[in-house]
RNA sequence: GGCGGGGUAGCCAAGUGGUAAGGUCGCGGUCUGCAAAACCGCUAUUCGCGGGUUCGAUUCCCGCCCCCGCCUCCA
């Protein structure tokens, strides 16, 4: 079929045409940055650089904007406790953030937009103010302002939800029972002594903004008041989106988003993490376990994102094998293609088959079988000496189109450092002599030092270890 | 209790109304002085369980079981 994606709000899968192709906007949901952000947050975000890049691919002009939500109540706490400001505090997470993104070879989005820039503010007074005017917002005893969703009727559409079953569990602050109805979400927090000296001014009194309607001032002011593509974890769905959606269209009265697509979550080691089980990695865990970013990027984006996506070591090591046998592939087909062999004789036969399996809602598991068939298929080739120069280069070719969607390609391959060079040349000497003993010795030093080497017909070849790139 | 997602080989994971992609691991083989890499072969008579529809179901329908998540500020 053609491009298609399974849009949470109809439960289906579901056509993709943008509003005005072939622009596309996107928004998606960014850290909260009071802690460095770990590999679930990441998961979410690699679906959506996915996402991105698998549109750009099929000719879209994506415009994707990912907010940082840099107040709330863990922020302003963490600051607290620091006894710095908001600011100091919240800087340091947001440099690493996007640090992270690097490492992760996660595109940037277009637009960062913080809750706390003036602009946003602005735009979210204005919004509420609009709320309450239209009857759908109401300031309450505690001075707070609410969004009143029995009158915003579509309100658990997203979610599917029925409103009066709701259940409590507890999350909700006693101090709430000012709400008119329990389910009235906040869009202005009044301010309290626990903020300290966070606070704006609104026109119903110094406070500062609620989660959710940050969301919607910034998409709506960056993106314009429909979006093709909203997307985040799961657990945005309710009450998050749900609330987006009200805010929105409440202010707009148009259709806030085309298509809402959400990713499952990561497991570890089957259980969701949490540091009191020992089980929760940020991202700078794993790479401090000697993982490259290279191969977290494959181990996160190679589960279907509706699937829970169960993360452990194991599956590291997984990662590390396969991306290894791509690397040898890679350098054996640039090998291939700079060899001075005849023309060729066959005509070069890659495909799209990448690009369709990800065009059913993103399949990447698909769209890997596809890449590993071509990759035995090619090698076998090779070994059979029938895949010349101009065929490889196609191949390489054909990577680079795939590539521009899994970001996976290998490092440069690094000149051997002096005591590697002088090992290998004493190793090729004893092969010469055919001294076996020695010959082997310095094979395994060369493997100690991090180094592998295979002998082939022209001569031995030293590559580094699969592992962390250095 | 309500609403979702998932249950396919040791592990990870696609998929189709007609008889199971791919990755990883393990074993055997080709190649090699030996290895490594690559390639070849083997590894699910079977797709959570029980019914039903059908010539035929893992795929459709019904019931059940298990895991995970959400149910008011977690991606």
């Amino acid at each position: 079929m053609a491009l298609g994606f399974f849009n949470t709000y109809s439960r289906a899968l579901e056509e993709f045409s943008p509003r005005d192709p072939p622009n596309v906007s996107i928004y998606t949901c960014g850290p909260t940055v009071y802690s460095n952000a770990h590999i679930g947050n990441f998961r979410a975000y690699i679906f959506e650089d996915l996402l991105q890049r698998h549109l750009e691919t099929r000719g879209f002009k994506v415009h994707r904007v990912m907010n940082i939500t840099d107040v709330d109540d863990k922020t302003i706490r963490g600051a607290r406790e620091a006894k710095i400001s908001l600011t100091d505090f919240t800087e340091p997470f947001k440099r690493r953030f996007f640090e992270d993104l690097e490492t992760l070879r996660i595109k940037p989005a277009n637009e960062y937009p913080g809750a706390t820039e003036p602009r946003y503010l602005a735009r979210m007074i204005e919004m509420i103010a609009e709320l309450i005017k239209s009857d759908l917002a109401y300031q309450a005893e505690d001075k707070s302002v609410y969004f009143r969703i029995n009158k915003f009727p579509n309100y658990g559409k997203l979610a599917h939800l029925n409103l009066e079953e709701l259940r409590p569990t507890g999350r909700v602050r006693s101090d709430e029972y000012e709400k008119e109805n329990i389910g009235d979400f906040a869009l202005w927090k009044a301010w309290d002594e626990a903020d300290g000296e966070v606070a704006w001014d609104s026109p119903w009194g110094r406070g500062r903004p609620g989660w959710h309607i940050e969301c919607s001032a910034m998409a709506t002011t960056l993106l314009g008041d429909q979006l093709d593509i909203h997307c985040g974890g799961v657990d945005n769905i309710f009450p998050h989106h749900e609330a987006e959606i009200a805010q929105s269209e409440g202010v707009t009265g148009k259709k806030f988003v085309r298509y809402w697509m959400h990713c499952a979550h990561l497991l570890v080691d089957n259980q969701k993490m949490s540091k009191s089980l020992g089980n929760f990695y940020t991202l700078r865990d794993v790479i401090a376990k000697g993982y490259s970013g290279r191969e977290v990027r494959y181990a996160l984006l190679r589960v279907h994102y509706r699937a829970p996506l169960n993360f452990t070591f194991e599956g590291m090591e997984e990662s590390r094998q396969a991306l290894a046998r791509i690397n040898k592939w890679l350098e054996r087909l640039r090998e291939t293609s700079g060899s001075a062999s005849p023309e060729e004789q066959r005509a070069p036969v890659p495909n799209n088959d990448f690009q369709q399996a990800l065009d059913d809602d993103l399949n990447i598991s698909g769209a890997l079988g596809v890449l590993f068939e071509s990759i035995r298929e090619t090698n076998r080739a090779m070994d059979a000496n029938e895949l010349g120069p101009a065929a490889a280069k196609a191949w390489l070719q054909w990577w680079d189109g795939i590539n521009q969607v899994l970001a996976l390609d290998a490092a440069e391959t690094l000149a051997l450092p002096p005591e590697i060079e002088a090992l290998a040349e004493a190793r090729r000497l004893a092969r010469l002599a055919k001294n076996w003993q020695k010959s082997d010795e310095l094979r395994k030093d060369l493997n100690a030092r991090g180094w592998e080497v295979r002998d082939t017909k022209d001569g031995q070849k030293i590559t580094r270890r699969v592992g962390p790139e250095p």
